[in-house]
This record gives structure tokens, sequence and C-alpha cells, in this order.
DNA sequence: GTATAATACGAGTAATTACTCGCGTCTGGC
DNA sequence: GCCAGACGCGAGTAATTACTCGTATTATAC
């Protein structure tokens, strides 16, 4: 128990068998967080699942979190891809149907493995640096704000930076939410129906 | 780093006495988790911020989950009291009047401290036991289902419990992430305005 | 083929920390 | 004033676990 500081890799992989090592360090790491939990995330265990050393782990980590921290990144951008990617798609196609739109891939890309989203979000010890490792939200409200902005003219509410701050968190809490607690809610559109018309009706007022 | 299971207190306090140490137990356990964050929450440090020794925590909690229980069972009273008493006060109130504030009640249950309520939700590891502890929410869902019901008239949509898990997500995870992330716009009204006509709009579509 | 760097290994260490237990003290009822 | 039980004490224990370090193995450059 032990305390350091750096998030940085300890030494960056060079030949491919570490590069494997990496990745199966990794692996790992989420296999055992969606499975067992983090409190069964032992380092000694992670390595173990991985099949190296413990030593060969500490090689490329120089800590615990800094491996959490490399998970939640490499899962960040997953889902940040998915969202983002469809955001410039719709940065032209209207409210009505960005928005619709926008909601299907959240929603898609928290069902990935709800799980590990669920675990990395609410179990991993949210120390004060991994806290602002919601750099992925920030980069998608980025994103979101050109878009309002871009369609501002269709647009009712008027604090832009509030406006992103409603959309965002209210489609990410509602996703989240129901992909784990309300699975069967998913499975239909009427839920993504739902959440859509709560978001248009307040930014069109129609 | 022992395991044990039940989350109920091991010795009611009987005397005068020793409910005064109980409840210097939570005051101080609620003090070091707000003021110093949940790792630096080791029992032997809450003790001592009590002024009492370990061996009597101990008395009253038979290990730190049920500490951390009972705390949270605490917060989440006083805060759905405020919450539960403003929805029955307003049974027979209109949308329009329910529904601001049922958000301004919101908006102050999480002001009370933020801090606390955050940590509470966000920094103690979720063991499956703990989870269950948002019975608070629950209640609260049941109480908001009635009132839906109440006013169904005036409603479009027809889920109920779909609207219902919809409307108690979206105010609790709004106004939780302002209190927290953007203190500045709870200051003024406009943001409960804006969380108000969200959901004002989804409900009656107008 | 050899030197050098990269990678892998894993038994061991050090630090932390939840929790116990035996004993001392206080309180209330009689 | 005495006694039984409630309460308080805190040094010590046991278990866990993140992390090190000296050594062995493998790849690459020449």
């Amino acid at each position: 128990m032990l305390r350091k500081r750096s998030t940085i890799p300890r030494k960056l992989p060079q030949q491919d068998r570490s590069r494997l090592t990496v990745e199966a360090i990794l692996e790992a790491t989420a296999h055992i967080l969606t499975e067992e939990g983090y409190d069964k995330a032992t380092t000694n265990h992670i390595a173990e699942r991985a099949g190296i050393s413990i030593g060969s782990l500490y090689q490329y980590f120089p800590n615990k979190e800094s491996l959490m921290a490399a998970l939640m990144e490499q899962h960040s951008n997953e889902i940040a891809a998915l969202v983002e990617s469809k955001l410039q798609d719709l940065f032209d196609a209207p409210l009505e149907i960005a928005i619709p739109e926008l909601v299907r891939a959240v929603i898609a890309a928290h069902a990935i493995n709800p799980r590990l989203h669920q675990v990395l979000n609410e179990e991993i010890p949210r120390s004060e640096r991994l806290q602002q490792m919601q750099k992925a939200d920030e980069h998608i409200a980025k994103l979101l704000g050109a878009y309002l902005r871009r369609w501002s003219d269709r647009i009712h509410p008027q604090n832009l930076e509030m406006t992103v701050f409603i959309l965002s968190r209210t489609v990410e809490s509602l996703c989240h939410s129901a992909v784990i607690e309300h699975p069967s809610f998913v499975s239909n559109s009427q839920f993504e129906q739902e959440v859509s018309n709560l978001l248009l009706l307040y930014l069109t007022r129609a």
C-alpha cells in the first residue's frame, strides 16, 4: 500500500513481446474488474491472470493507479470514438435527426461493456488524479457545443454552456443507468425515443 | 483488512454517554470524509477525531462497512426527508407548480453538504451490500409515481415506470453534478428554471 | 558469435490498517 | 454502598497487498 504519483508508464514497450505483455495486462485487468470487481483486482492477481510475473507488470506501470488510468483511458477512447464520429457525421443534420442518432450512439457505446463501465465509474477509488480523466467527456462536450452553435437559430435555451451541460449530463446519466439497471428498456426502442423526445422538446420548444 | 458481513450495529447504545459516543463517531466520520476523503478515513483516525478509543468504535459498529452504511443511511434520510415532504405537500399541485418546486427541493437537499454527498456516492467502495442502500431513491420514486398517476391525464408519456425512471434520474443527476461542478449555476435561479423546463416540456408537450 | 540492451521472473519486504481482547472505569438500581 | 452490566480503553495482532531488486532469459546490433 505504498503511494506513488506518476500516472505515466514507467517504460514504453519496444519489442513485440513486451507489447503483447502490456496488452495482456490490460486485458486481464478489464476481465478481473468486470468479472470479480475492484477489490479482487490485486496487482498479483492481475499478473497471474495475464500469465506474466508481477515484476513484469511493474516494468510498464509504475503503480496500480497508472494501470487503472491506462485502462480507463483505453475504455474512454473506445466510447468517445463512437460518439465523436457520430457527432461529426451529424454536424449538418437538423436536431430532429441528430438528437435521436446521438442517443442511439450513446446507448450503443454504453452497451459495449456495461459492467466494465460501471466498475470504472463507480468502484475504482477516485484519487484526485483519476478525477480529471473525464477528458473524454470534455471533448464530447466541445463537439456538442459546436453542433448546438451551428443550429443555434433553432434552439431556444440561450445559455450555451448550461445547455451543453444539461444535455450531456442527461444523456450520459440516463443511458448509463438504463443499461445497468433496466436492460429491458434498452432492448426495445421506446427508451431511446423517450430520451430523444425529452431533449428535443427542451431544445426546440416544439 | 479483515472481511466481515453484518451491517447492523453490534450493540445498541443504552445509556446517554454511549449515545453521545455513537453521535461523535458519525460526526467524525462525516467530517473526515468531507475534509480529507475516503482513504484518510481509517477507523483509528475516525476514533481519534471523535475523541474516543478504537475499541469503543467497534463496540457499536462491527466493521468499517457498517459505519459507512450508518452514515449513508443518516445522510440519505436527511435528503429524502426534504424531498419527500415537498412531494407530499405538492401532491395536489399541478405540474407547472410541482415540478419547479421539486427541482428546487432537490437542489437544496444536495446543497446541504455537497462534498459529503459526493464522497458517499463516488469514493466509498461499493460492496454489494452498500449498493442496495439506495432505498431512499426508491421511496422517492414511489411517491413520484403516485404523483404522476394523480395527474396522468395531463401527462403525455404513457409508460409510467419509464417516466419515473427518466424523471428521477435526470433531476438527481443534474442537481448532483451542478452542485459539485458548477456552483455558479446553482446560485442564480436560471439553472433550476432550465431543468424545470426540460421536465415540464417533456411531461406536458406544451 | 558476442556484447548489450530489453524483457521476464518471483520470492521477499515494508507498510498499512481493520479489528481483538483483556482489563479498567462508570452508572443506575437496590 | 455495593454489584452487575454497560461502557471505555489502546497496545497489540494478523492479514493483506502494493511494490522492489537481484538474477535469469531472450532479442538485437555489429
